[in-house]
DNA sequence: TGTACATCAGTGAACGCGCGTTCACTGATGTAC
DNA sequence: TGTACATCAGTGAACGCGCGTTCACTGATGTAC
């Protein structure tokens, strides 16, 4: 019947003074944070409830007030900042990737990761019922970076076809080096930094 | 505001009355329907009240537990009841199909229909917190089931192979005729019936 | 330097609600004598 | 054929619970004069 881990209870009962003056803010976070741990044990956002994520921060129920205008507005901020979180993630996992299809390689590696490091969460994002019964169109710039990643692979790749293409069908004629072309391609195609010198 | 259909407030304003002595089982079935039918609305589980389905049927919610021991075993009937439904229906339209593939498309046509006719209880058979929670093992059969399309597939493949296979590789040696041999594969693999004469 | 006041970060009691479940009951219908 | 009794198919009132939300409040800290 142990409802609580060592950690969360250490996490509950430390700390919780009233914050300073001028840092209510932090207050915000730290229920989002909850929120977000128990939607992914939970799984299923109606069976979340504004007194638990309360229980959980250690504060009293009417303080989740201060901040959020009612249980819909918190689970739907709460997601919005996990989602904001994996979108930042993403771009920085593509950003270190050497050519498009590394990136786009990284950014579903990573997005894998996350869904089994946290099945809960996955499932309230993707498959509770908030989905019909809200707006979540925030979640619709996940799938603008996922299109893009993948657009970019599908450019360079046809555009690098095109360039070899030529090459083999008119060699006659005065290319310039096919590598420079590439380089060009990637640069203004992909977004890659252009090569030093 | 208007929460009923028509048709759902007419079958709970009719025809309730008290069932004939020794027809008690008719309410268990009613009140199966009514829950598989809230629960396609609800495409949640723990969003289902016992009360609810009570008063979708037009009874006491007392006389919900004349059948189920509490809420958990109705809204596990029910969801047995629609599984073995599915189970049924699936096979119907296996055996009509004229070989395996066709047996195999058959069943994967009417599954995919039913899921697009009643996507709430898809999400509520395959998605819901109730997987985790408790027992639903006889969701297995259908993994059963749909393995064993597949395998009568492969099976039928990979003989009709070894048939011709040897036939190419060495025509000289006394074959049966292919399209017997072919026949016996059908009836002893795949399980259709014998043709006649 | 002192003091009245405003602001900020929260709290505790209370509300009405729908829920799952229990309990004692009702009234029609069959059955034994 | 009459009647006492058992069984069956349900019902209505009541319980305690956790919930979301409202309301009036508290007490520490900064600020104007």
């Amino acid at each position: 019947m142990e409802a609580t881990t060592p950690a969360r209870e250490a996490a509950r009962t430390a700390s919780r003074g009233r914050n300073p003056r001028g840092q209510g803010e932090r207050l915000r976070a730290e229920i989002i944070d909850a929120t977000l741990r128990l939607l992914d044990e939970l799984g299923d956002d109606q069976a979340l409830s504004l007194r638990a994520v309360a229980r959980e921060v250690g504060i009293a129920a009417t303080s989740v007030y201060m901040h959020f205008a009612d249980r819909d507005a918190l689970v739907l901020a709460a997601l919005e900042h996990c989602h904001a979180g994996l979108l930042r993630t993403g771009d920085d996992a593509e950003s270190g990737a050497a050519d498009p299809v590394a990136a786009l390689r990284a950014r579903a590696t990573l997005l894998s990761a996350w869904s089994r490091e946290h099945p809960g969460l996955y499932k309230v994002l993707h498959e509770s019922t908030l989905n019909r019964r809200t707006d979540m169109s925030f979640k619709g710039e996940m799938a603008n970076r996922t299109t893009a990643a993948i657009r970019r692979c599908m450019d360079l790749r046809t555009a690098v076809h095109g360039a070899v293409s030529l090459r083999v069908n008119q060699p006659e004629l005065p290319w310039p080096p096919l590598e420079e072309q590439v380089d060009r391609f990637l640069v203004k195609l992909v977004g890659v930094p252009p090569a030093q010198g």
